[in-house]
DNA sequence: TTTTGAGTTGTTCGA
DNA sequence: GTCGAACAACTCAAA
């Protein structure tokens, strides 16, 4: 055991030297700090063999152990338990105060508190930070203290909160002379973790001022580079939020009320942690889905007939990646037209996305299915020849992802427009009638 | 307490 | 082809 006090400094969702604001607040407290990173076995037992997510934070963890490298320091890398790699961490080393980035997600704040449980019961602190948002929980509320429900006043009351805080970088910079300097073990391959390489490509998009300044002009067509493509390195904190939205503020509002989105969506799933397993709005949980297996799995495999819904299928399948208008075609037709549990569809998007946020990704579906706060109204259904003519009018993209279209080789369409439109009219009228 | 205006991203229909 | 209304009623937020 070494003999020097020190505090851990535990990375997660923040994947940066640069403005990290837990790392920043370790490194000024005078101790040497050891940057620790956790794999989660608890996670990673649920994913399958090769996955590209682990694949994107295992590369992030490999360019900031260079980094660290070259501070004369490293990153210690760790797979297990959490409860139990601390077990671990207090027995070979002297540890003063554990230093983190809070998380708004359920699993992630019970797995905090044991871990600070387990901490505090040897005299150690945890110390959380807000680092992934800009706002915590309850620092955007109504007048009365409780939570917005509806976008447009929260985004208000967001933006007026915004004005008087401060944005500036923390200076986790100057601080670095304190990392750890000690010896620290090279952290495992990929394989070690018992994870095969995916063959996807990792996203690597920096921030584009000429995409986000035009981005309310550009952002509806998927076969523009109309949209930042930054949700991976958010997800994942390889980007400051702050950074982004200061950024974002002077460069375009309506990519500004995007991030804002983001922070209403964690700021719901915080307040409401019911929406993970069921509708905001609990009516529509006795919607009488057909959940057919069938459609499903053709959805899912981008062979609908619906060269537009197949589009975004495929690019997701192929990429891990879906254009945000995809993805509303998507989930609309999904629960709409073959009216298959929003839930099926998260799930499908939750294993395929790089940029998988549980929030965000919980709140679009339930937007998308009607079922969510603020969702959009029942009578809001896509159709996905409309949207194809107004959003790929040269069909750019669908040529891209559904070649055969129009050929032989390609199915029919899984649904009537019309029936399915009319069907999934008659089915919300008759649930919500039957609630009078 | 009551009232009033408003509510991400759409589609269809009929004039 | 364009344009406005209807789609539905309710809840939310703020005055």
């Amino acid at each position: 055991m070494s003999d020097q006090q020190l505090n851990i400094f535990w990375f997660r969702r923040d994947l940066r030297l640069m403005d990290n604001c837990g790392l920043y607040e370790a490194l000024r407290s005078g101790r040497q700090v050891l940057p620790l990173f956790i794999f989660d076995e608890d996670i990673l037992n649920g994913l399958p063999a090769s996955d590209h997510r682990v694949e994107y934070i295992h590369l992030q963890l490999q360019q900031l152990e260079k980094e660290l490298a070259s501070l004369g320091s490293g990153l210690l890398v760790k797979k297990g338990r959490p409860l139990e790699v601390f077990v671990g961490l207090l027995k070979d080393y002297q540890v003063e105060a554990v230093y983190t980035n809070g998380d708004h997600e359920p699993y992630g704040q019970k797995r905090d508190e044991k871990v600070r449980a387990l901490l505090e019961s040897q005299g150690i602190s945890l110390e959380s930070h807000t680092d992934h948002l800009i706002f915590n929980k309850n620092q955007v509320l109504k007048p009365d203290g409780s939570p917005y429900l509806v976008f447009t006043p929260y985004s208000k009351q967001w933006k007026a909160r915004l004005s008087s805080r401060d944005l500036s970088p923390f200076p986790s910079q100057e601080m670095l002379a304190h990392l750890w300097k000690g010896n620290i073990p090279s952290m495992p391959a990929l394989q070690a973790l018992g994870c095969k390489p995916s063959g996807m490509a990792m996203p690597s998009f920096t921030v584009r001022e000429d995409i986000i300044r035009n981005y309310d002009r550009t952002r509806d067509f998927p076969a523009l580079e109309g949209t930042s493509r930054l949700g991976t390195q958010l997800r994942f904190g390889v980007l400051s939020i702050r950074d982004l939205v200061k950024k974002a503020g002077k460069w375009n509002e309506v990519f500004l009320n995007e991030l804002i989105w983001r922070e209403f969506y964690a700021m719901v799933l915080w307040h409401f942690p019911h929406v993970v397993k069921g509708s905001f709005k609990p009516v529509f949980d006795r919607l009488p889905w057909v959940n057919g297996e069938e459609a499903f799995s053709r959805w899912k495999a981008g062979m609908t007939g619906y060269p537009m819904v197949d589009a975004g299928m495929r690019q997701l399948s192929q990429t891990g990646y879906m254009h945000n208008r995809l993805r509303m075609i998507t989930a609309s037709f999904l629960t709409k037209h073959l009216m298959v549990d929003w839930r099926w569809g998260e799930a499908w998007f939750a294993e395929k996305l790089f940029d998988y946020e549980l929030s965000s990704n919980n709140g679009g579906w339930q937007w998308s299915a009607g079922t969510g706060c603020d969702a959009a109204p029942y009578f809001r259904i896509f159709n996905p020849t409309e949207q194809q003519k107004r959003f790929d009018p040269e069909g750019t993209f669908i040529r891209e992802w559904v070649p055969e279209a129009g050929s032989p080789d390609y199915p029919a369409p899984i649904v009537d427009h019309k029936l399915a439109r009319d069907r999934w009219l008659k089915t919300v009228k008759e649930l919500v009638s039957s609630q009078r």
